[in-house]
DNA sequence: CATGAATGAGTCTTCATTCAT
DNA sequence: TATGAATGAAGACTCATTCAT
């Protein structure tokens, strides 16, 4: 009934009035997605998301038990978006063409949903997963666990073609995701780390090459 | 003359009291390190932090005009160490040692000084920087230019030697310094990110690999 | 909506719940009226009124902005309430009485209701009518308007009946101004002004000849 | 030794050591004035008078017991040199003249002097006058007597005169005190009171005319 | 005497969460 | 169920005054 259900799979939907309230709960997680774009988001307020979904503060309450529930729910949508983005290109057969489509829908989506992208960042924090309902720690490591399989799977394909360094997945997956996580850390925080660079886009370019280099270039 | 008063050259420091009074800053900068340790640590309270350093509440702040300032004199005192800890490998000759070297002492002193790193990161963002008097502000950029000459220095080596790509020295360090800060990130923050690694050693030495591998993989 | 809606006609005051809101409102206000009763009015702080009016710090901040609301609201709240005690004699045909009256009323409001009177005189000061959001001055100003009006309207009457000097009305209400605000200081302050009177009733006598004099003297 | 010592005539100035000490005294008020020109000069701290004098906070304590010590001697010392502003002029024959003078003298000296006038002011509290040393007390009021024995002679040769109406000095000078306090005050508070006004002179020429009119309209 | 470091009570304000209607 | 008023702990920062050197 709380912010987690709408990953449950309502079997019978009874009637009007659930509807609307599953519905409410969306509006909820846009109102707060839409407050969250500033960089500033870790001070948006329980009631200006109320206010901006146009509902009562005391609600929110009914469809979240606390603020992080909202950050959670927000996260997994968004995971579960970058997923369902990545599986749209699942019938590449170039592994290293694979690989770059994933770094680069991962770019796309991060940056062209920084709301959602910066709470996910969040929401990866261990003392965050702490704190969570049994629930929502356990959708949040089977949403890590497709992750690491989707891509798990290409590599392991890659390292099959001889393509790339025949190492454990997890291992070549790791300088991936630091990479990855550095760069969007640093375009959101910093003037500091990309200053000589024309554009952001030019940044982009130089640190997918830089990771596909740093995959392909472990193999010796 | 407050809180950044430790990088001026104190020519003659005249008295007793004057060096008592140095002191007490370092052991306000030592007690907020220490209570930085934990990783709830942007929680810490101005209180906690004279508390723990013994003294008054307002003393604190006849060392720091407010708490961003001993934010960003831990900050500089930290990066300041960072490079006198590479400068003590300076004669290294092999430039892709100098680089291991400077990856591992990098990576030593980040998890070797956990508090320290984590205000440093969070002084590198953008918002934070403009908070700042300009003297502060200054003193960071000077800190930056140091770091990005030193790394720059040695990679232009690289390049001239053939064993980098031929590539602005700028454009080469941004992969390394992107899969550092996300390395770094992943280990405070992340149970998720490496749990089939079996210590944090293993995954350093992972990512340090991957930071060399994506350098000189670039070169083709 | 805040501390203001005092003054806005409520059109229909839908429930229960927005009356006793409303009502709340008001308790503040009188806790904070009689916390101010003492001449250290400055020093009284939102908890005091908090405790006084029986309620939590937080909800203070649930009908007042800051504390300037608070005195704003007190001060506008007065000022209604005097010309509302000034339009009572509004028939009077005599033009010296009906300023003689005003005098009186004056006095009467301002040491009955010494609180009030003086967060009143504090809300005259340029530097806190800055600091307010338009709204509450504008409200200000529509005020004072009315009083100028209204006063105005009187001594206007006065010299086209020839009772008082051909001059702007402005000029006149000056002096009145200043010598009723002196003596209300006075009163209010000085054990030092009024020594060789017997009771505050004979300075204020002596005040209000001295007001009319001033007034008509102007004439020749 | 403390503040109030610079009234006391020093029978035996013994050395240069005591005349330094004395000069101090007289530099932390003049740099206690020069702060207090603005016109937040309630919330200028001891710290900020003691760099201003160039001299340490504690130096500040030996001359002085407090802040309030501060204000009391700065206040005698303007009324001081008011009264001594008055007696240049004394030959006047003229009564209505003399009072003239005086009030247009008094407007002058708070118009000239606004930081000792507000301090001045602040000082005719009666809670003010309450907290102070006994000596500092009967200080005030040989001062306060002394204006009222000024004043009242002159207007006692009025009325003698059968310029000024038959009445208690003491009676006659409380109109004078309160327009004039109250004109003071609304030049330094208000944009309110002198609106319509073009200036400031217009507005004191006002007030002094009336002052006086109030005078002697009384004699009817 | 001169100093200025140390003190800590006191200020306003914020906000996640609760709960009665 | 929806609401929003109420809560109160917590936090950053100030400043008159003291006191050891």
């Amino acid at each position: 009934m709380l912010g987690c259900c709408s990953t449950t799979t309502d079997e019978k939907p009874i009637s009007r009035k659930q509807r609307e309230f599953a519905r409410r709960e969306q509006e909820i997680l846009a109102a707060a997605v839409s407050l969250f774009e500033n960089p500033h988001w870790e001070t948006v307020t329980v009631e200006q998301i109320a206010k901006k979904a146009e509902i009562g503060k005391g609600t929110v309450y009914k469809h979240f038990t606390c603020k992080d529930d909202i950050y959670a729910n927000i996260s997994t949508g968004f995971m579960t978006r970058i997923l369902t983005a990545y599986r749209i290109h699942d019938e590449r057969t170039e592994i290293i063409d694979a690989i770059k489509e994933i770094i680069s829908t991962s770019f796309e989506m991060f940056l062209g949903n920084p709301a959602e992208a910066r709470v996910s960042f969040y929401c990866k924090r261990g003392d965050f997963r702490e704190r969570l309902t049994p629930e929502l720690k356990a959708e949040f490591e089977m949403l890590d666990e497709q992750f690491t399989g989707y891509i798990g799977t290409i590599l392991q394909k890659g390292i099959n073609q001889g393509l790339l360094p025949n190492k454990p997945v997890e291992h070549l997956m790791m300088g991936l995701e630091a990479t990855f996580d550095g760069a969007i850390g640093s375009i959101w925080n910093g003037d500091i780390n990309c200053p000589q660079v024309e554009d952001q886009e030019t940044y982009i370019t130089i640190i997918s090459e830089y990771m596909v280099a740093g995959l392909v270039g472990l193999k010796k």
